[in-house]
DNA sequence: CCTTTATTTCGATTATACTCGAATTATCGA
DNA sequence: TCGATAATTCGAGTATAATCGAAATAAAGG
């Protein structure tokens, strides 16, 4: 792994390393494909917009959500591929696919015939 | 999961969401049971004791490592119960075992039967 | 005891992050 | 074109985090 790969990693930790974006984050996994509008998630949140913008864009920089304007709302959705990514870091290149730290985690994925 | 669920995981994501902490958490893993001396970590790091003092207390707090003294010295090793928490609650609670976003990690897990 | 070594805690500075109202941009519908 | 609406960007204040030298603590060995 390359010095860069730990970079985005720490972008994207730090980024879901905050009360609110973390709330909002798992708010757009919960909402899935559909996703989410800007003013719907600061609302939920209890936050004003322009602070939630902030953190919208946070998570967006750190490749864990996307956005896409329609008309005149903005749609926030999970980046599932961010997070894949993420996940992968952690458990290859950062706990190096240790069974100690990761196989208790064969149950809660996929992985039955 | 409530709310004090949360709570510390935002605290181990924040204290991995640290380019020198994540380096000495990877560090830690490496090292293995063994683990590594608050002196080696900071030499390593390139890093002042006293800056390195505060990022493993950080680390320690966070549930991602653990300190003991041994005569003079003092050992640190990687936590592996918290990062598995912290990989379980990444993918249970906030991704809610999505296979979209879990689904690729059967391979890395030891699940083979 | 006193010195040396390993580490932490203190104290103070600097840097970064967070917050939020106000101003701005973009889009729609009348 | 003119509001009205949804969102972002700006600007400025506040809070939190990071940094590091100096001083304090802990332990070992003369």
């Amino acid at each position: 792994m390359t010095q860069g790969d730990q970079i985005w990693a720490v972008d994207a930790l730090q980024a879901l390393g905050h009360e609110t974006r973390l709330s909002v984050f798992r708010m757009l996994v919960k909402a899935g494909p559909d996703g989410l509008m800007a003013g719907e998630i600061a609302q939920r949140c209890g936050v004003p917009a322009s602070t939630m913008s902030h953190h919208l864009a946070n998570l967006e920089r750190a490749g864990l959500a996307t956005s896409q304007r329609e008309s005149r709302v903005i749609r926030y959705r999970a980046d599932y591929a961010g997070m894949r990514q993420l996940l992968a870091f952690l458990m290859e290149d950062c706990c190096q696919g240790d069974p100690l730290l990761c196989a208790d985690f064969s149950e809660i994925v996929s992985c039955k015939p």
